[in-house]
DNA sequence: GAGTGGTCTAGACCACACG
DNA sequence: GTGTGGTCTAGACCACTCC
């Protein structure tokens, strides 16, 4: 027996695949389908649920149903590490006029909103096994929020980790005021002689959890990127960690790898 | 006033999150939650529902509702694509005996199941604009789809295109049979005298499809890792575009970017 | 067969958007 | 104010799983 909801959600989203419902267009009333349909509201409904969850429509207390428009993308690009290790040893002059470059997004702090908190820790055990410390030496832990100033929600939720003991000769790294530093995280490092040789990313995707979702203003039906970071320096050592959850409506990422000639 | 889903549903990640409901748990059947909450089953349900949105449980008609496990993730490291392209130059005895990687995944075709299919079509806007060609340019679209022999899903859904005069004066890359190809399509690409240089990986993340649910066998509550890849060759021509497809609840995307020294 | 979640109905009342 | 979707209730019947 075909299910009810089934049915009708295919039927809708046929009509907005082939562009008879086209992006910002609204959907009749749930009362109106259920009529035409002729099945039930709450049926309706369990049928705009499905495309909902599936990122298809968007639904408007008070005003009603509509097809999703596609997001612009912000993109972020590996290249920009190479970019901010240059950087990194520029005067400061020229790396406060570059714009400090938004940390771990690579868009420049000129019309960016920025916010900052440091706090110390105690290393859980993952990141105690990816720093190779002991479970329990002091990281400090740093918590970045940014945004367009236009858009009221930030496109990244960062958190970096360091461990204090390597950063502890340079006081100023340990201070959250500071923030924005001009030259960013390779910047600071190199104020205590540590230079990052290679970055590994990884990169995962999951649906947002509630806190994400309302930070992020996620609608339903979207996913986060999770970007795992680490850095090391040139003798391999694990220098940072930082966790950054990306809007996946909002984010492509881009990877450029050079291979080697024949 | 307080959502009564909400409360329901916070009580219940709560315990899920501390753990007072371990992965794997079964929770208590729908009418006893109700009884408990002294709400009634649809309110419940509700609840549920967004649990399952964001992965946290999953729901089996006739059994109950447990506590999701997370699943192992392959891994998809991008410094495979040098590894194929040192491949390509060794005899065929050889590229046959390292097994062929999987398309796209790096994986060895040792105890996996493999399904390739060839089209021909005419190159529609997105697609010739990438390649720099007309619209309506033919390509040759092949799309994979590798298995574990264990499993029954497929790990990836793999579109790769081709332009086709670029690549005919090899037959041999017109015909599906010949897959799985050893030493894969930089290889194959190497028949015809052109050599990789550069690949760029554009990754972003979506929920899936009802199609890409089923092929992959993706349960509610999962994203799918959506990569374009795009292949230069050594004059900067686009060469092969590949849009694979990926279960976000077990690939992980290692990229490493190596950064000039000081 | 007993128990589970899945589908569907019918309707009441509330919260929000917009004119 | 009017119409929209959001929440909630109460219950019937079906489909699936497992004992």
């Amino acid at each position: 027996m075909p299910k009810a909801y089934e049915e009708i959600a295919d039927d809708l989203r046929r009509s907005i695949r082939t562009g008879g419902l086209p992006p910002g267009a609204r959907l009749p009333a749930e009362t109106e389908l259920a009529r035409r349909f002729g099945k039930s509201v709450p049926t309706i409904r369990n049928a705009l649920r499905m495309l909902s969850a599936e990122g298809l429509i968007d639904k408007r207390h008070g005003s009603g149903t509509f097809v999703r428009r596609p997001r612009t993308r912000t993109l972020r690009d590996n290249t920009r590490l190479q970019w901010d290790k240059d950087r990194a040893r520029m005067p400061e002059a020229t790396r406060a006029a570059t714009g400090a470059t938004e940390h771990e997004t690579g868009l420049v702090l000129d019309d960016l909103v920025f916010f900052a908190r440091y706090r110390e820790l105690g290393a859980p055990g993952d990141l105690a096994e990816a720093f190779g410390v002991p479970p329990g030496t002091v990281l400090l832990e740093r918590t970045y929020r940014t945004r367009c100033s236009a858009e009221p929600a930030p496109f990244s939720l960062v958190s970096s980790y360091l461990v204090r003991d390597l950063i502890a000769a340079n006081p100023a790294l340990l201070d959250e005021t500071r923030e924005p530093w001009p030259g960013g995280t390779q910047h600071q490092l190199r104020t205590v002689g540590i230079e990052v040789a290679r970055v590994e990313e990884r990169v995962t995707a999951r649906p947002p959890t509630p806190e994400e979702a309302r930070e992020l203003d996620l609608p339903a039906g979207t996913s986060v990127i999770v970007l795992r970071k680490t850095s090391y320096d040139i003798h391999g050592r694990v220098v940072d960690v930082s966790v950054v959850t990306l809007p996946g409506d909002r984010t492509e990422l881009l990877f450029t790898t050079h291979l080697e000639r024949w």
